[in-house]
DNA sequence: TCGTAATTTCAGTAATTACTGAAATGTATT
DNA sequence: AATACATTTCAGTAATTACTGAAATTACGA
């Protein structure tokens, strides 16, 4: 894939983001080069344009598939792999939330879970058990929301995306109406499925 | 401040989650050390309870603040530095979620603006063009929530939060009121403040 | 303004992470 | 089963990031 100066300044910028977004240079170039294209490309291809070694890439591509971030494809009569990158931004993004709850969240509960199942000892330890605890029931109200996010549709989703602050508008819209057939506190307000 | 077992396995484990966080051992050490404690520390307690150099904690602690998770405060006749974590850990969240909106999306959200003042130049480019317009709506709309985020009451947070799966009923909800006053599609649903 | 305590800076070094090239492994074709 | 092509692995090295100790700076009280 020829590299414009546009292109070019995409994959150098996704390159110098990489340290802050958790992946090294290579694959945020590589990553910034399949989103682009039109069409998929095989790691031949990705060398080249990138001028980086042929192991690196190799590396690279499974370091992404390991987040679900590309896809890999055949043509016919070429038995080499050819990568791209899904269509939909909101699916790439839902897989990103998904991976980054993985990765950043879910470790962080466990240890959580089962420090919290021991009692505490001491003061100290009396009062970081329920700073534990606050940060634990924080947790897994977020990790609940991404696990939530991945059922919607894409419509809903563009749609929720779209509310932004308005959310708060529409809580009180509920509140009104939840006084007509009103039930005592629910402890959360899913409805289980 | 004492290291009984569990919280010396909490403040390890922010060590080592650290690297996925963006942050390195020491700063995850630091801040899970003054997450669970009762009181302030200075920097002479983080060194002696961390066991690593004064001048790691100094840099450890202008990073948290960096990121404006950490509180400086003063004791009478005492003229060092004391730091501490906000109580709520929703604040804390929402400062989070902040600074990461401003390291990881802004700087991507300025150049993807940039590029696409431009033309496209051909096939490829204008095919480019297109994507990196995807992503930056995205990245905006994203950005907005954030910024929304912001704005809302502890309370406001903490019920937006027990929501969940259940804000898609919410948005069915407000389809059939919206059919009675009904405007033609607005762009953005949020109402101009 | 001098002395002392606290903090920061920074050059040098340690530790970690990223990358390369060569060799090994896998896979389809003849 | 031999060949050709594609991909992966991995030891060695390069590059980057983290950490330390000493020196410099800052802030305060005498």
């Amino acid at each position: 894939m020829k590299l414009t100066s546009s292109i070019q300044a995409f994959v150098l910028h996704f390159g110098e983001m990489g340290s802050r977004w958790g992946i090294n240079r290579t694959v945020g170039q590589i990553y910034a080069l399949l989103y682009l294209s039109k069409d998929p490309l095989n790691a031949e291809q990705i060398t080249d344009t990138l001028g980086v070694s042929r192991s690196n890439v190799s590396m690279g591509l499974k370091e992404l598939q390991s987040w679900r971030l590309v896809r890999l494809q055949h043509f016919p009569g070429d038995r080499r792999d050819y990568f791209s990158t899904p269509e939909d931004v909101l699916e790439i993004a839902l897989t990103l939330v998904e991976e980054r709850r993985k990765r950043e969240l879910d470790p962080t509960l466990t240890l959580l879970r089962q420090t919290l199942m021991e009692p505490a000892t001491d003061q100290d330890e009396q009062h970081a058990h329920e700073r534990m605890g606050q940060m634990c029931e924080l947790m897994e109200q977020v990790s609940q929301w991404s696990h939530d996010l991945q059922k919607l549709s894409p419509k809903e989703l563009q749609r929720l995306l779209m509310l932004g602050s308005a959310v708060p508008k529409l809580l009180q819209m509920k509140d009104k109406l939840s006084l007509v057939g009103a039930r005592s506190k629910p402890h959360r307000e899913n409805s289980p499925d």
